[in-house]
DNA sequence: CATGGGATGTGGGACGTCCAATGTCCGGCC
DNA sequence: GGCCGGACATTGGACGTCCCACATCCCATG
């Protein structure tokens, strides 16, 4: 009888309770991503609720990429990150990887889709857009091809800059994403069988037909591009009997 | 010095200790969704950590939609849901509708880009494709819109079923989140302009572009399928003065 | 005047305890 | 003998409190 003393019939968790009225805070004060958030402690006593609670339903709303905690710090309206996409895609392809569903051909799939997609959105915009951000991008990977290997940052930046001057950087989010699970299952993927020169050519292309505005070059450099990715993933064979790394 | 004793340096959280516990659980044990996870008190145990500990992380896992728990019954390896990404990007987007930005335009827009591609996919596939559950829909939809209002939950099965036959559930899933998002945000949305006959003979429209594999007219009323969706969206102007409703 | 070491405030971690929801099982009642 | 209901065990939900780690800022010290 000492705590949960008067409350009225509840429906819904204390957890959820928690996460609504900070979403309702942030609205109704018309908070913008960076700006702070009420500490804990306020939160305990404007909501009367517990610490654990707080934390929990905090937790949560960080895990969603709506708020970011920093220790020490205190607690900030989130900007869009699709971290909890990542780890939810990341986790359930390496699962699936084990059986004979592939999860990860799916998402590949989509990214082609979508990317496919987008750079005949492109084409529909030029020539105001501005390609030279990624015209940059290609020379800098030519240039790794030469000496090495095409670091992932690179190649993430490319599929980045090429599609920014669509104006929609969700788009750029949604493909980073992506992006980012294909990247954590590296380890998990037999390595991939074509030589640097080829990663550069290949990107290359997508950017050539861009700028040529070559509707069907565009699609087969796609294509191509995807190819690479899916007979890497076709080939995989090591088994996941080890750990997986904690990240 | 009670609890505490003899913990060696940590780098990471307890909380993300734990959550990659679980994982690396499931992964080792190669269970599948909606096996049963260990208690919470055996994951005390296991890990030897706190039960606050141990719910953070585990409601965090839940979050992204990895396990699933149940009241009083136990907790489970869960199914792929993104509704983690539905609240993150409803939340954003509402957000971002009371400033001058417009990030729920930025959803239509990558649904538009992934749709247009989609219906091409099935125009490829032809006719191997059986189109017969998207007709079923149709007809409902028809049938609705004549005695009525044609149902959300209609809508939603429109675009769920029409893609099915591609055989990439994750697409439907996606797509399934971007539409939720969309509906969360009616409220804050004026009402549509279009009439139910509209709404159903754009869908019409589509799904006999796609029977027909007329390509030119599969492009032209997926567009003007989306104008409807940005029409509604461009004269909103209600305020969002008021508590959003919890759900 | 520059700098380093607290003082302070914030989130992070962990217990222990009690509450509530759910599922199961056994015994009484029909 | 079958069925319904309540006791019980199990499991998650919530709370309060203690202490730790981290970041910042200010003041004392050189």
């Amino acid at each position: 009888m000492f705590h949960d003393a008067h409350r009225p019939r509840r429906r819904l968790t204390r957890s959820i309770e928690v996460q609504e009225a900070v979403k309702n805070i942030i609205l109704q004060r018309r908070l913008a991503a960076g700006d702070p958030l009420p500490t804990e402690s306020e939160l305990m006593d404007e909501l009367g609720i517990g610490r654990n609670s707080v934390r929990e339903a905090l937790k949560v709303l960080q895990a969603v990429g709506i708020v970011d905690i920093r220790h020490g710090f205190g607690m900030f309206v989130g900007r869009m990150s699709l971290a909890g996409l990542v780890d939810e895609l990341a986790f359930h392809s390496r699962m699936s990887l084990q059986g004979e569903r592939n999860q990860l051909g799916h998402l590949i799939e989509i990214r082609e889709v979508l990317e496919s997609g987008l750079v005949h959105r492109l084409i529909d915009q030029r020539p105001e857009v501005n390609l030279a951000e990624a015209a940059q991008v290609i020379a800098q990977m030519e240039a790794e091809a030469l000496v090495g290997e095409v670091s992932p940052e690179t190649d993430r930046l490319f599929h980045d800059v090429l599609y920014r001057p669509l104006g929609n950087p969700l788009v750029g989010q949604l493909l980073g994403a992506f992006w980012d699970v294909y990247q954590q299952l590296q380890d998990d993927l037999g390595a991939s069988d074509e030589t640097p020169a080829d990663v550069a050519r290949i990107h290359r292309a997508i950017y050539a037909a861009v700028v040529s505005a070559d509707r069907p070059a565009a699609t087969i450099a796609i294509r191509a591009h995807f190819d690479g990715v899916r007979a890497r993933l076709a080939r995989r064979v090591r088994s996941l009997e080890d750990i997986p790394r904690p990240t």
